[in-house]
DNA sequence: ATGATATCAGTAACGATTACTGATATTGAA
DNA sequence: TTCAATATCAGTAATCGTTACTGATATCAT
């Protein structure tokens, strides 16, 4: 049951994130989306990407900042986050999946999966820090 | 300036935080420290923590449950999180340091280090599974 | 001892997210 | 094309973890 019915608020939302790769925030979600639509609910908008995610067809980034990111590029792939701007950047990297398997060699339950992101100044804020 | 000062409360959140090994919550520090000291402020507690993690004599872990955990253990160390029951646990495993390096291949920042945790089912819950 | 001030307990405020409400939109079937 | 069933909506209230404020208390160098 509890079939899913087509929503233009959902496909709105989607083909927003789709347009963009700086993996936003519900909140930027919702202001850029209402530029469409003014009367969409940020209810609205938190609901759809978590439906999203849970069909699988974004990823919710929790990188430590205390607020969900999300990235409609669901490939395998890594983040940064930069400490000083709070930008969350893909990252073009060679696979780390053997960690898993590194990871599971002591250890007496079943594991998954893992999540990693990286942490450092961006592009942008190393180059001030050079200047000042 | 803002020399510290040596306060009860600190030096018992940071004990109970040595005695456990299962990374407790602000919650669970406050619970518990409350039984030796019933007058103590959940505040108090969380500003401590947040304190000591500044100070480098705790670890501050964001497993992405949406609650901070904490750790008295600052070595460097990887963590396991229970997707059924939400058990924190510390891996065992070799270093795997060299990822940060990967990262930085191909990026233009300077990447400062990478947080990692891994997720599955713990061996009490996934025994659990089994029998069902 | 005592003055300066870091810390406290208690409580209010905050921001991100979720849950509730009656109204609206979508859908499969008649 | 209607229609009934129900998923979704906009709007708003509530939740939850955490932080900030307040006047009182504890610590510590002098």
């Amino acid at each position: 049951m509890a079939a899913i019915k087509h929503s233009r608020q959902r496909e709105m939302i989607k083909a927003f994130l789709k347009s963009r790769k700086d993996h936003p925030t519900a909140d930027i979600v919702y202001m850029n989306v209402r530029q469409q639509n003014p009367n969409i609910s940020l209810g609205t908008v938190y609901r759809n990407l978590t439906l999203l995610a849970d069909m699988g067809e974004i990823r919710r980034l929790r990188v430590g900042d205390g607020v969900d990111h999300f990235d409609a590029d669901t490939s395998p792939h890594y983040h940064f986050v930069c400490t000083e701007c709070g930008a969350v950047i893909d990252l073009e990297m060679d696979s780390i999946e053997g960690i898993t398997e590194l990871a599971g060699a002591g250890f007496n339950g079943r594991i998954a999966g893992h999540v990693t992101y990286f942490y450092g100044s961006c592009g942008n804020c190393a180059k001030s820090e050079k200047l000042s």
